[in-house]
DNA sequence: GTCTATAATTTGATAGAC
DNA sequence: GTCTATCAAATTATAGAC
């Protein structure tokens, strides 16, 4: 993976992060980067696949930064609820998965495969550490929706009074 | 209102839903009513406009059934689950102001201005019954992303399974 | 790998006839 | 109020030079 393929997907992540999937066009990626469009056509021969390349990324890292925190005998609440918080007081943006996913019949099935699979992966997880069906999709949707909130309010305590119940 | 001018806002409704803001066109809402997208035009001189005409009943509807319901005497947290509930199990889809709120960086201050709207005065209603601010924006946090996991997962249970905890 | 140039389509929007 | 016709701009994508 180039450098420039690396930093095209950066942008796309954050450009997708703040207006979604059609919230962004390969020239605007393209100025991000400093390249033409055309080049960015060279490493990503279609948005769908752009798309779902920054989605499968956005998960493996999200993912194993989880796998890492909870193998340090973190509480596996807390590190779910700081792993989003650490997203959004950093650049203040929607969760990757999520802005994707709110959009989910603008998607094509390459891009919503991907999607998908963060959301299942994620539950499994939860319920692998021990949380019930019922209370890792409570814990995941409540995060979702706090980003939401924070986000759209521009208020990021917003995230804080939606989680704290979590911890409790 | 003309019965047009209501189809088309009713068409631009459902859209929004499923693919969000940049999600649909004029000639898609036009194709939906039966008209040409000039006809559209004539109603609402630009696609901001029409966006925020959109959030702004929505928010009208949602909020006078959520009163309504309230002043029945039933339980307030169990009117808001039932409310996103009703509406996810009908078509499927997302809270219109969900589905603009993910992608907020897309959308223009007209009509930020009216999705803000829907999510300030959803917390102060919530306040208002009763709720504290942490619970409040617990509850509309899970709400919102119990919709957005149950849509994006084709599967409407997952919706329970998150509300399940507040009605505890 | 990146560029210029361009094709093919779609978009929001307008002018003017009826 | 709705239509046909059209515009200007933006979109994804490709061809071919360097």
């Amino acid at each position: 993976m180039s450098d420039t393929a690396e930093a095209i997907m950066d942008a796309a992540e954050r450009r997708i992060r703040g207006a979604g999937y059609s919230g962004f066009s390969f020239r605007e990626i393209a100025a991000d980067v400093g390249v033409k469009s055309a080049s960015v056509h060279y490493h990503f021969a279609t948005k769908e696949s752009l798309g779902a390349a920054v989605a499968h990324r956005y998960t493996q890292r999200f993912m194993s930064s989880i796998e890492r925190e909870v193998a340090e005998g973190r509480d596996v609440i807390e590190v779910w609820v700081q792993a989003f918080r650490r997203s959004l007081y950093g650049d203040g943006k929607m969760c990757l998965c999520g802005a994707l996913a709110a959009t989910s019949q603008d998607l094509s099935e390459e891009v919503l495969i991907e999607v998908r699979r963060f959301f299942e992966l994620g539950l499994e997880r939860l319920v692998e550490s021990g949380l019930s069906q019922e209370r890792a999709t409570h814990v995941l949707a409540t995060l979702e929706g706090a980003m939401l909130l924070a986000n759209v309010l521009s208020r990021p305590s917003a995230f804080d009074e939606a989680a704290a119940a979590l911890s409790t």
